[in-house]
DNA sequence: CTGAAAGCGCTTACAG
DNA sequence: CTGAAAGCGCTTACAG
């Protein structure tokens, strides 16, 4: 099957090929120029005959023509691809942040690419680098660590976003997250008002700022009302509720225990749970579990963890709002959006939920 | 500014654009021509002298220069994306099998869009075809809906791959799933075995036919053993975990109440073990309920539900073997994957965790 | 072993 | 109001 005149047909020409019209498909169709077409498309400048734009729409929509990505993006080197990048795809509170994130994305047109980068330093540069191959208009950060690609991109002034977890590097970076610092001495607050005597807390792995300035919070305003708090270790590898298990398996050989336990996620104060029930604690009665973040899986399978609830369906606008920033005034201040925070105390009074419809 | 020489500049220029190199940047560089650059970076056939393949590697790792996508894919009309479809993103099991199959996806160098269906027919249209404005090489679904779209790309030969819940459509398609018939049986053949002598079922949605297999599995085999079951509902909307709720609301109500529920999915029975505690029902003391997928968080924090466990971490490879099918093979049956399952029988007996390192 | 050239699908000055 | 043409970055026959 050797064919060798000039005018060579696509190099590939996959079987379902044949299905994806392209500009030119459309131009021949309404015998019109893809120039026109084009400009229909965008709804450009040089103002174009009704009946032409009605006849191009009409058949845009009947074939479902969308323009190739790559043809355009190779074009105007730009993409509509935006990249959550996190070391913690299994934490559910951001595949929920995730999910907001996706949504709101989808009003202005774009795509999510979901990257995980094992919260190593050297996977998480070559995401870095894939993404820019992708053209990507902008990076989600939840979990970042420092690296050089980082510090690199964020130089060059790539389009990112740092969510909760603020950027571990000393550099001022737009972020949307909430007051970790103020958030941890609200805990703190309550737990005083409670008079729990005895305290702790589980922490998350080193790098997070986010997890330093909660505890921090918590820890000076503890020590401004004279308690000690009992640390009872680091995350170090493994997965956030293995760590939560075994540090709450050190505070609670403490003698005495600690009443209430600080958890700078919930992710930690699942685990610290497994270890209080295997030791026949209740929690709360025995032992006050509290935790960040307020997944949303709390109130259905967790009514004994009290929680920080940040507000996670308003993650996807905000960070959507830091990027068109970011996208027009380049230059300017990183934009921080920090948003509010409530304390969640469980058990609490739940009304029984009723059906809404039918 | 104007200017207006032939050889203009690229349209655009965003600041960091200069930061991302090209095929021209490193040929210069090294000097040899692009054609050869791109047959070093693709391993490609007419062999290149030692020398200049080391050369150029050398540069292109110095600069860290990755192929733009889109001048890549424009070409060869093929993408290295695949695309998670979900109308379910809320879901913790599907997330845990989205890293699952991202993971796998690295290893060859692909990346994953993650898109929210809503499980609404006409956006899932949308998105199969903005999926494929892309030239996304495979879909993923997790909950499609039926759809004249997706008829249509079925039809094409679009390389779809169904996970866990079969292709809505009357069509045999490629899949990676468990027997969920059979594991309906599983479950109806412990609750027999614990003569539990009142059962009740909670329903996902009605289009799911991996539910109403596994709801068929468990009938049927109760229907031998003669007993009746008594349904709770359908999943009408909202949340899966209100839907449990609402469900579980109805068969508790009857009298006598069901002794044992079987919940098509873990986030069912979250919502159903919700009403439970309402009502002062203990689990499994008082209401035994089953679940299924085991969400990778019930180890922690639902020690109470026993549940039908598929493994997760067994997705993504298999995923990826299907599609590796499905881009050589065309035109063969489509794949299908079956899964082992096995039942998780709740509380367990649970050895205390040991630190592993340290 | 290496390179010049064509062309994938798009957008956008430029010229009518 | 409309179109011809250039060029984004890549891969791949084709020709040395």
């Amino acid at each position: 099957m050797q064919r060798g005149r000039k005018p060579t047909k696509s190099p590939k020409e996959p079987d379902h090929a044949s299905a994806a019209p392209s500009l030119r498909t459309i131009s021949q169709h309404a015998g019109v120029s893809i120039t026109t077409v084009s400009r229909v498309l965008n709804g450009r400048p040089g103002r174009i005959a009704p009946a032409t734009v009605e006849r191009v729409q009409r058949l845009i929509e009947e074939v479902g023509y969308r323009p190739h990505q790559s043809g355009r993006s190779l074009r105007t080197r730009e993409s509509s691809i935006i990249a959550a990048l996190t070391s913690d795809p299994s934490n559910a509170y951001f595949s929920a942040i995730a999910g907001s994130i996706e949504s709101a994305g989808r009003n202005d047109n774009h795509v999510m690419i979901l990257a995980n980068t094992m919260g190593d330093p050297q996977r998480q540069d070559e995401r870095l680098l894939e993404m820019r191959s992708y053209l990507t208009r902008g990076i989600v950060h939840f979990g970042a660590v420092p690296s050089p690609g980082l510090q690199r991109f964020l130089e060059q002034g790539v389009p990112m976003v740092f969510i909760i977890r603020p950027c571990p590097l000393p550099i001022e970076a737009p972020l949307v997250g909430v007051d970790d610092y103020r958030a941890g001495t609200d805990v703190a607050e309550h737990f005083i008002s409670q008079d729990y005597r005895t305290y702790g807390v589980i922490l998350g792995i080193e790098a997070s700022r986010a997890s330093e300035r909660r505890y921090l919070g918590f820890r000076d305003r503890m020590k401004d009302a004279g308690h000690e708090v009992a640390v009872g270790g680091r995350h170090i590898g493994g997965s956030m509720m293995e760590s939560g298990y075994l540090q709450a398996t050190t505070l609670l050989e403490r003698k005495p225990p600690p009443r209430a336990i600080f958890c700078t996620t919930d992710m930690l104060a699942y685990g610290a749970f497994r270890r209080c029930t295997e030791l026949g604690l209740r929690v709360p009665e025995d032992v006050v579990l509290f935790g960040f973040d307020d997944n949303p899986l709390n109130e259905w399978v967790a009514p004994w963890l009290s929680t920080v609830r940040t507000p996670y369906e308003s993650f996807g606008p905000s960070v959507w709002e830091v990027f068109n920033t970011l996208w027009t005034d380049r230059g300017s201040d990183p934009p921080q959006i920090i948003l509010p925070h409530h304390l969640v105390i469980r058990p609490e009074d739940r009304a029984p939920i009723t059906r809404h419809d039918a």
